[in-house]
DNA sequence: TCCTGGATGTTAAAAAATTAACACTTTTTT
DNA sequence: AAAAAAGTGTTAATTTTTTAACATCCAGGA
């Protein structure tokens, strides 16, 4: 129950948490229905009750169906997932990052966006002091 | 040859593309001193080589050694996993992204990183208008 | 020349992951 | 009440992944 280290993941069981982080929470039809080559609804139990056996996933019951959540915390997943990143196609800055979202979203980005963007900074600066 | 997605590798071989990634490139050597769990030498060249037979790597020869690349461009694989990363742990925002950068910096964040910061935001603003 | 070191390729065993059949339970519908 | 529907757990076969032994090749030094 120690290492939780969402590296050592078997690819099915990091497509599994990738569809728990996105949603929250989901019943093993959610997964199945949002897994790339979906197997079976029994397959995806069985890896379901896997994930809850080595700590990753917890359940909660509703009617007669199992609802499933991480254990990890979502600010703790996000935290580990962007920090990996960064070191590895960002050689751990910052700036690269905010960088390549900007290209990410494009032409798409409004100036509103820009300016929350600014905000955030200028809310760190602050905070800084 | 045609899939190329990173996200469908098992964990051994998501482990060699991240540390080829890391790296730019590497050897069988090198990538054996950074794989968590080291194998055998030997284990390592023959991963390397099924991931070059599925087309995620290539590699040219110094001296009587093999050095590896990916043959996807960095570039490209930084916008897939950022934007992976984007939609399953910020719901697609920029903004919770940012946030998050910053939170992981914390107090290690300098006025200069600060402004580079804002100044990149500026820069995407005039390229929008 | 011959041996050694350091690299590679081939191959196959062992371990792990993946899949799904089947049995069971509960709820709902006829 | 019986049947059907919609869940779950157990179990085992199949497939994939992982590992490394072993053979080979080449460069450099004794």
């Amino acid at each position: 129950m120690i290492n939780l280290s969402l590296q050592s993941l078997s690819r099915r069981e990091r497509q599994i948490m990738d569809i728990i982080f996105l949603k929250s929470q989901a019943t093993a039809g959610e997964v199945n229905e949002l897994l790339p080559d979906p197997p079976s609804n029994s397959s995806v139990r069985t890896l379901l009750r896997v994930l809850e056996n080595k700590g990753y996933l917890k359940h909660t019951v509703h009617g007669q169906t199992y609802v499933y959540s991480a254990t990890m915390s979502h600010g703790q997943a996000k935290q580990s997932a962007l920090a990996h990143l960064k070191k590895i196609f960002f050689a751990g800055s910052n700036e690269r990052v905010v960088a390549a979202l900007l290209d990410l979203s494009g032409s798409e980005l409004t100036d509103e966006e820009l300016n929350r963007l600014s905000d955030i900074i200028e809310q760190a600066r602050k905070e800084g002091k």
